[in-house]
DNA sequence: AGCACGCCGACT
DNA sequence: GTCGGCGTGCTC
């Protein structure tokens, strides 16, 4: 008989389960830390990644007989060590499983195929089609010239040291980040024939735009294979050719959204992480890690160099890219660069406050916008209205008997979409016909309450029916949300239509406000942004800042289109509050000001970047169990005299602001340390605290439980 | 999470 | 008499 080798194995095995981490198998000879294989659990076969080799006294209960590696995925050569330990780094600090974040980071295809399947799939690439070898053979474009700035901020990456410390991009709209980031790969890629890429964005909307950008650069110099994306939106086969190629090293730049960060890239020399500040980094469910933290980490471990680029920075980042002051000698740990001009010597819109307390009442639009938008579509230029709110109305209600469109299975109104006549919880998707009166008393007047972006964009219809463009066409109107754009490329469509011109002004939510380079705006207002404020996160007139920022980056981003118009470039707000700091720091286009008193509010009050902070949430079918499993795990943390305890507080549980979703309650308990590390010893030690409680039966009608490290909104 | 085994109601 | 409801328990 032949020598039989243990192996750790990493299997997807959610964190709750009794069995943990990971598992023991027999192989037939001795197999490297990362190679991939399937191994027989239960009854059926996974995919699995071999962790390492236990140590010559393995603790396995008495009497376990290992099971035999089933087989090894041949022609995968294994995951790099830096992949594997980004992975446990991950699943170490943000509480999982280090399987369940292997298994997450790997393709799904890997998952499904049998061995002849992927056999075939690993067979050398097919000769590159002849469109892609006309590109792969095209000169390389001419270089556009830098600006004094970006020529500026290449050379301090460019003389900065690998893994040394992040660099903070601070560039304005329009400020040419793209470039530099093309330029800083283009450096490291033709340093090192081996070297290799990684670009994120925060959305797959803008996943094209960029991959456009980079293939018309690198292409005609690496090949057309070269760049490949990474995201939610590809099919299997897709993702599965890009993870090869990232794997290989026969792909040269990954771009891609959150998920990229945990591609197996044995090159990694460069990171950039555009829009860094963006909420779409963090994963919302499952491991929910923040992938530009994770990127951060990864830079650092395995000597690549990371630039984090934004208009708007978050305020970790801000803070942590402090330049040193008299007090604080050493400053930030990241290297803040600055890029205040636009390319092309455009104006940053002006900023304009409308106080609404001093409009006609129950204006949407106020005259003086009215007039604003008119006036551009007489001159043939486009203007964008942007409201983060979809459907016509947020809530119908009765004004006999006060009935409102309440969801029935969650704490939340249902929201009127005129549309299709329905009413829709844009929490749990539950979807009715619109009733035709009120269903309380019968009364037929039943009311819509608020606005949505459908609602304005009939408005705008409405009231812009008789005005004319230049070609005496009337006015059109049009809407971009996830209403509109819920086929398949119907927001390239409507993208399209926009950069054609055919549309006069787009009526938007926020997915509108990011990125994209529309030409023709002059105009961008935001109707009613006190909405985002009257939430009590800590963090809303930040993220405000940042959307309204973002917004007004969408006007006159080309300075000829607006000489040769006459034009200026403006960014409306209507607000009842116009004194308010978000406001005031938008008119002067004034972020560091703005960074600066918020993060003296946040210094003052405790908060984040100066506390760190994480949330343990429950779900049950009442909320009086989901806080039960709460109170029992704080007393149990009490009573086990948890290390770090001296060191975390822990706030009592509260419903959520969303108390029910789908008929479930939730409930959440904030712990709060100025220290990261007792935080982090803290979780650790009460995990198996909590997996221990939610086996008791006192606590059966628990649904699930969760922990959220560095959670956005609290 | 899967996928078993396991013990009680309406069907060929 | 079976098919199947999902309760609870295990997977190296």
């Amino acid at each position: 008989m032949s020598a039989l080798f243990p192996v750790h194995i990493a299997l997807q095995m959610p964190a709750h389960s009794g069995v943990g981490h990971l598992l023991t198998y027999a192989a037939g000879s001795p197999l490297p830390p990362g190679t991939l294989v399937r191994v027989p659990l239960g009854r059926r076969e996974m995919l699995g990644v071999v962790w390492d080799s236990p140590g010559d006294a393995q603790a396995l209960p008495e009497g376990t007989q290992l099971r035999a590696v089933a087989s090894v995925l041949e022609g995968i050569t294994p995951l790099p060590d830096a992949w594997r330990r980004l992975v446990a780094f991950a699943a170490r600090y943000y509480q999982r499983s280090i399987g369940e974040i292997a298994m997450a980071a790997l393709p799904p295809q890997l998952r499904e195929l049998s061995s002849e399947q992927l056999a075939r799939r690993l067979k050398p690439a097919k000769v590159p089609k002849t469109a892609a070898a006309a590109q792969a053979v095209a000169a390389p474009l001419p270089l556009v010239a830098l600006s004094a700035e970006q020529q500026q901020v290449v050379e301090q990456i460019a003389a900065g040291k690998a893994g040394e410390r992040p660099f903070l991009l601070y560039g304005s709209t329009g400020s040419g980040k793209t470039e530099v980031y093309l330029r800083c790969v283009q450096t490291a890629l033709d340093a090192d024939p081996t070297a290799q890429a990684l670009v994120m964005v925060p959305e797959i909307n803008l996943t094209p735009q960029l991959e456009a950008r980079f293939i018309e650069r690198f292409a005609p110099q690496y090949g057309a294979g070269a760049v490949v994306s990474m995201h939610s939106g590809m099919t299997g086969p897709q993702r599965l050719k890009s993870w090869l190629a990232a794997h290989t090293g026969a792909a040269r730049i990954v771009l891609g959204t959150r998920m990229a960060v945990f591609a197996s890239l044995p090159g990694l020399k460069v990171i950039v992480v555009d829009e860094e500040h963006d909420a779409s980094y963090k994963q919302q469910e499952g491991a929910r890690y923040s992938a530009r933290d994770l990127a951060i980490w990864r830079a650092r471990a395995q000597g690549a160099q990371i630039i984090l680029g934004s208009a708007t920075p978050s305020f970790e980042s801000w803070h942590a890219s402090r330049p040193p002051s008299e007090d604080d000698p050493q400053g930030g740990r990241y290297l803040r660069l600055h890029m205040p001009s636009r390319i092309g010597a455009a104006a940053l819109p002006k900023v304009r406050l409308v106080d609404m307390t001093q409009q006609p009442k129950r204006a949407v639009f106020s005259p003086p916008l009215m007039a604003a938008i008119t006036e551009r579509v007489q001159r043939g230029e486009q203007s964008l209205v942007l409201l983060n709110r979809r459907g016509f109305a947020p809530v119908l209600y009765c004004a006999d008997c006060e009935w409102k469109s309440d969801c029935p299975h969650c704490s939340a109104h249902q929201v009127f979409h005129k549309g299709d006549r329905t009413l829709r919880c844009h929490h749990c998707g539950f979807t009715q016909r619109v009733p035709v009166a009120c269903p309380s008393c019968g009364n037929p007047d039943i009311l819509p309450l608020g606005k949505g972006t459908e609602q304005l964009e009939e408005e705008l219809a409405r009231l812009l029916r008789n005005v004319q463009r230049p070609d005496h066409e009337p006015a059109r109107v049009a809407r971009i949300d996830a209403d509109t754009t819920k086929a398949k490329g119907a927001l390239e469509e409507q993208l399209a239509q926009m950069h054609a011109g055919d549309i006069d002004v787009l009526v938007g939510t926020q997915m509108v406000a990011k990125g994209h380079d529309f030409r023709r705006i002059t105009l961008v207002a935001a109707v009613q942004p006190d909405n985002a404020l009257f939430s009590n996160d800590y963090r809303a007139s930040e993220r405000l800042f940042c959307l309204l920022m973002q917004a007004a980056g969408r006007a006159g981003r080309d300075a000829d289109y607006l000489l040769a118009n006459g034009s200026r470039a403006e960014m409306w707000i209507q607000t009842r509050d116009p004194q308010h700091a978000v406001f005031t720091a938008l008119r002067s286009h004034d972020y560091p000001a703005f960074a600066a008193q918020q993060l003296q509010e946040r210094a003052d009050a405790g908060m984040p970047p100066f506390a760190y902070q994480a949330l343990v949430r429950a779900d049950a079918r009442t909320q009086e169990d989901a806080q039960a499993f709460l109170r029992a795990a704080s007393q149990a943390a009490r009573d086990a005299q948890l290390p770090g305890l001296d060191d975390v507080f822990l706030f009592p549980p509260i419903p959520m602001t969303i108390q029910r979703v789908a008929n479930v309650e939730r409930a959440q308990m904030l712990l709060e340390s100025l220290d990261r590390t007792a935080l982090q010893r803290f979780l650790h030690a009460w995990q198996p605290l909590l997996h221990q409680l939610r086996a008791q039966p006192e606590h059966r009608p628990l649904v699930r439980w969760l922990v959220d490290v560095d959670p956005l909104a609290i």
